[in-house]
DNA sequence: AGGCAGGCGCTCC
DNA sequence: GGAGCGCCTGCC
């Protein structure tokens, strides 16, 4: 299936952005990508994104994914040309977009993302999905799960997950995992909730704080005004907004500066 | 080979 | 309500 678009797309650049840690990059330019219970084999010519999978492709479900109704070149273009450093990362980070993931995926992604670094998250999540997660097929050689639903998570057994790299994160991902399983309308409450609603219930989470509640809101939720502090936006504010970020201005996309400056800073270093 | 990661909970004030 | 500390472990 082959999709046109529009707008400012990138897919190495959203590969590397660090808000997905089931892309895997294979050989010419395509990129193995595994969500909602699929997987898509994703390539890149110009304006065209190319999605090949042994299962049907659901378009809708991509573009969602994707957020291709969202026009981000004209977010980039509204960035205040006066504010050099957000106009520079605005303009170096084009094609990047905000991937709408799976909330219960992302939540748990970012629970074990603390303290850790990418390739240690992908290494775990790896694991994770190996021990409980739905055999989808082979790529390449290599065997492809789904990541697991709350109720196949929850009910693995713990010295499988054990083994999963998670340390003391263990009790936290199991705690999210009941929560999501027993409750099964909780999903949809969320999805009804105002930001401040939902970061709300996200901090009641064990191991949850802001950081993580800010980038599963982000990332799985689609709450793109959403703000995400790490050490590095962290170092990038205090560096270069002492008076404070114009977050006024950018509503309700805040969340899009923030993977801009993201981006550029850690690109700089 | 040892410090350090894209934090958080807990325990003090 | 804020500062200080311990935490698992893989990775560079």
């Amino acid at each position: 299936m082959k999709i046109k678009v529009t707008d400012d797309i990138d897919l190495r650049k959203i590969a590397y952005s660090g808000q997905c840690f089931r892309w895997k990059e294979l050989e010419d330019d395509r990129f193995l990508i595994v969500a909602f219970g699929t997987y898509v084999i994703a390539s890149q010519t110009g304006d065209e994104i190319c999605l090949e999978s042994e299962y049907d492709i659901d378009e809708q479900l991509w573009v969602e994914y994707f957020d291709l109704r969202r026009n981000y070149s004209e977010i980039v273009d509204n960035i205040d040309r006066e504010d050099t450093f957000l106009y520079n990362a605005g303009q170096y980070g084009r094609g990047v977009r905000i991937l709408h993931q799976d909330p219960f995926e992302t939540l748990i992604s970012f629970i074990i993302s603390q303290r850790k670094s990418i390739p240690a998250i992908k290494t775990s999540i790896e694991k994770i999905c190996a021990a409980c997660g739905r055999e989808l097929g082979v790529v390449e050689g290599e065997k492809v799960y789904a990541f697991p639903t709350p109720l196949e998570l929850y009910s693995v057994p713990i010295e499988k997950l054990e083994d999963c790299s998670l340390g003391y994160r263990l009790p936290y991902v199991m705690e999210a995992a009941r929560h999501f399983y027993q409750e099964p309308d909780l999903l949809d409450r969320m999805n009804e909730m105002s930001d401040e609603e939902l970061k709300e219930m996200l901090l009641e989470f064990y191991g949850v704080g802001d950081k993580v509640a800010s980038c599963t809101m982000l990332f799985g939720f689609a709450r793109l005004n959403t703000f995400p502090i790490d050490v590095w936006i962290r170092r990038a504010l205090d560096q270069k907004y002492i008076n404070g970020f114009p977050f006024s201005r950018y509503e309700p996309y805040n969340g899009i500066m923030q993977q801009f400056i993201f981006e550029y800073y850690r690109g700089k270093k």
